[in-house]
DNA sequence: TTAACTGTTGATAC
DNA sequence: AGTATCAACAGTTA
């Protein structure tokens, strides 16, 4: 699934695109992602977006919401009036025919327009939560890798006591939210740190280091608009991101670390694919 | 053919 | 509290 970047990307789009719409139509095309009940929506005019964490918010003005988790393979496309068949759109796959065979649900809205929600895997969800039951979700939810929130005092404390690999922590949302397994990895390069070495092991400068490392990636994926490999992630109209063609370590095993030259090793670690530099990397 | 991957995260048991 | 394992599911790759 699309990390903080891409999940950003999308919300960010959609505050442009949503608020004032009116929904039509709320048609589930498979029983599983929606949780609760979409009439709620039916006649509502959208309010505002927002995100917290990997999770968006489509926030109504009858006092519920459509809190959307992409989890691994989730999309959310709009179309603005009829579908083209065939448009030579880069990212062609789901614009030749809307729904496709993974769309779970569309809302259609008052002005022709959809928002489709796209999931190959079926682990995404679409929740309907009043007012108060979403802020008491959020509230539960520890605060993104790039919050003031989080200060290094914080994370050396957390970090401390976990005798675990340091990439196996940084994914631990119990700790923060955002980061995924791509931009993980390509922080721990930026800061010269081994994904194998135990949490707990780190000095204060390491973990400040790691820390920014972290801010720096996660921003430098929005600006790019996330990160698309095989077309997974794509953004509201369709496009990929371009983070992928400057991460470091990411799917890159076999090539040469940007810094040293060496060739970049990929491992397993927490059952995740793990890419780094063995030399720089200490 | 089969097994092991894949951008997430939650529940459970120890 | 911290750790390990399994689960949800579909599709691709070794």
């Amino acid at each position: 699934m699309p990390e903080l970047p891409e999940v950003e990307t999308i919300t960010r789009r959609l505050k442009d695109i949503l608020p004032g719409r009116v929904v039509r139509e709320v048609r589930q095309l498979h029983p599983k992602p929606f949780q609760g009940a979409a009439e709620r929506f039916i006649g509502a005019t959208i309010e505002s977006v927002s995100r917290k964490a990997k999770q968006i918010r489509i926030k109504f003005n009858n006092h519920y919401n459509a809190l959307i988790h992409l989890k691994m393979t989730g999309q959310l496309i709009f179309v603005d009036g009829e579908v083209r068949v065939g448009g030579g759109h880069p990212t062609a796959d789901w614009v030749r025919e809307l729904p496709s065979k993974h769309t779970r649900c569309q809302f259609l809205f008052e002005d022709g327009s959809s928002l489709f929600f796209n999931d190959q895997r079926i682990f995404g969800w679409i929740k309907v939560l009043s007012n108060e039951q979403l802020e008491s979700e959020w509230q539960t939810l520890t605060p993104d890798i790039i919050d003031p929130e989080i200060t290094p005092e914080y994370l050396e404390k957390k970090w401390s006591r976990r005798n675990q690999p340091i990439k196996v922590v940084l994914l631990d949302t119990s700790i923060s939210n955002g980061l995924g397994n791509i931009y993980v990895c390509d922080a721990l390069f930026e800061a010269k740190i081994s994904p194998f070495r135990l949490a707990s092991s780190l000095t204060q400068l390491e973990t400040e280091t790691l820390q920014t490392a972290c801010q720096a990636v996660i921003h430098e994926g929005i600006q790019l608009g996330g990160t698309t490999f095989d077309g997974m992630y794509v953004n509201v109209e369709g496009f990929a991101g371009g983070y992928q063609k400057v991460a470091r370590v990411y799917k890159r095993q076999g090539l040469p670390c940007l810094r040293c030259g060496t060739l970049i090793e990929k491992k397993t670690l927490g059952g995740r694919g793990t890419y780094y530099c063995p030399v720089c990397q200490i």
